[in-house]
DNA sequence: AGTGGTCGCTAAACTGATTTAGCAGAGCAT
DNA sequence: ATGCTCTGCTAAATCAGTTTAGCGACCACT
């Protein structure tokens, strides 16, 4: 890769000059005296042997890498890793830098082994990012150097990015809420687990407080909650089963994620409601599915994009200590109505 | 990062012996007449400091980093890339290498600064990568070095691996054969332009192809084929509308993605109709949602991370010319069933 | 004439590894 | 005593940049 590629010497003997001369130049460093003919003849000897530095040898004097390491427990499984990265593909591109990505898939070896990769490359920071909003530690061997946390907070005060689920929680209710529903709101996705340990989700806790929080502020206390183990398509179905076998049928749904409202949508449909007529249905994170479903279900979008560009200006500007809360914006579609009757 | 990190140097001196000794040591090279006495050494200095080689200094008299970019048009769009990122991933873990992770969103300009920037980090190879099986010309700055076109072919006759659509095709006609359907076969997806243009697509061709091989053969032709401007749920919930007002109902519809499939789930649950007692429903991509369906819609698999693999793997070992194909493995479900009556 | 300052530039050190060329000493044959 | 090979090791060059220290020429001033 890159045979022949022009050196510096080469620049430098093109333009008549030293090679000091010739890296001054090609860096803009204020302050040298060299005249505004060798500038000339520098930039023109660059430009016609379409010179490029070698950015080893530059980072072998230097330590700096202009590369940032992404450092993530799974990028696979969840459609929205790939938000995330982008996002920080975005903000590595416009400040000149490149992403190295690893993944530990939760293992302790191949962590162990992805952080000596990137830290034997001399990255200039890593990101250490999680598939799952959740709190974790980060292995001791990169806090040597900047460390931003991604769709995570650590006990260790590092700057961190993580999505406001809270805010999306009132705005869930509040949409609910202005259309006029009242009592006979349900909730669909109570998980103990979720809601309890914070190394498995912060996101089930602060979602249920953002709810919590806008209905008691109305007065307004929910018809029901149903608890589901996980957070899938099959248990919305059964949940929203079990709610429908009740006496009092609520008049509006509130789903902790979009799979689960998935599923509440084709209980609804096999027993021959319509959404939103009947009942109107909101949930969060915005899956690809929630534009698809019909109707189309109105939901809080993860703004991983967003988050992914955050991590890497915290890294690369430095910044504020305490977790960088980014907003989760409604998507107001066609699953919500005023409640019937 | 990597602060205060032990050198060869250190190590050298720890063991009372040259840099020299000490590196070819650790690079356990043959032939080689240091004493085991040395061996022993140099390898307990390591240890004791913690040595870690610094690549940059290593690659810039090697000219090899152990890092390989991997270029894509698009990474966030399709939740499949994290797939095909992840196989590339755990390849490239398994020698030894890292990835660098670029995205040109399909812009020349961005492409331009894509590459420049990860042949100024001297990478062993570029993995370029498209997010959706089709034709293209790689920009001639990385030919100077291995390239492997993942989910790609080119006109060079570059190594290329990428999914057999047209076997999956022959799969997805078989298994509806199997099963007992003949005449009354529809498919929902035809797209003139995905289907001639190579640089749009190179799936929708060999799918096509694939499934009228296996037909012809069963000496069975389709009872209709559908059009669609895109393969979106919302184009396959109006072919399938436009199916059902016809007088012959299909027994079996097999839809050119999981998208489509979902979108005909929909136009049939509103007709009243059950998949599979009155019609059997078969797709390719095996796209999440596909599990998730009630009920669970039988498809054929995008072998994403068998691609990246592959791709990796290609680079590193070299290998065939001709385009790898990688089988698309058919996922047998509960939408299918014998033809009704 | 001597001194000091500015201008325009360069030699050489330095980064941390790999690699080439070769040295000192031992053993052996002539 | 001389030459030869073999063993066990090292000095120095090299990769491609950045950075420090400083050199020679010229001018102004006392």
């Amino acid at each position: 890769m890159g045979r022949n590629r022009a050196t510096l010497a080469d620049v430098a003997r093109r333009a008549g000059l030293s090679k000091t001369a010739a890296s001054m130049v090609l860096n803009g460093r204020e302050g040298t005296r060299l005249s505004a003919e060798a500038h000339q003849r520098v930039f023109a000897a660059a430009e016609e042997l379409g010179y490029r530095p070698n950015l080893a040898a530059r980072s072998l004097r230097t330590r700096k890498t202009a590369t940032i390491a992404f450092v993530s427990d799974i990028v696979a499984t969840t459609r929205f890793a790939g938000d995330l990265i982008r996002g920080a593909l975005d903000a590595a591109r416009e400040r000149d830098h490149v992403l190295l990505i690893t993944e530990t898939q939760g293992d302790a070896t191949f962590e162990q082994y992805a952080i000596e990769a990137v830290l034997d490359r001399q990255v200039d920071g890593v990101i250490y990012a999680a598939m799952a909003t959740r709190r974790l530690t980060v292995p001791a061997a990169i806090l040597g150097g900047p460390v931003v946390l991604l769709n995570a907070t650590s006990p260790d005060g590092l700057p961190s990015v993580v999505p406001d689920d809270e805010g999306a929680g009132r705005s869930v209710a509040a949409a609910l809420l202005e259309l006029g529903h009242r009592d006979s709101i349900a909730l669909i996705g109570r998980n103990r687990l979720k809601e309890d340990d914070p190394e498995v989700s912060l996101a089930a806790r602060a979602r249920l407080h953002g709810i919590r929080q806008a209905l008691d502020e109305a007065d307004v206390s929910l018809l029901a909650e149903c608890f589901c183990t996980e957070w899938l398509p099959e248990h919305g179905y059964a949940a929203m089963r079990g709610l429908l076998s009740k006496p009092k049928r609520p008049s509006a749904i509130i789903c902790m994620n979009d799979r689960l409202a998935f599923g509440a949508y084709q209980a609804l449909g096999e027993a021959g409601l319509t959404v939103p007529e009947d009942i109107s249905v909101i949930s969060f994170d915005d899956d690809p599915i929630a534009a698809w479903l019909r109707p189309s279900l109105a939901t809080t979008a993860l703004p991983h994009e967003q988050m992914g560009r955050r991590a890497v200006e915290l890294l690369l500007d430095g910044g504020a200590t305490e977790p960088s809360l980014v907003p989760m914006p409604l998507r107001r579609r066609r699953s919500l109505a005023p409640p019937a009757g």
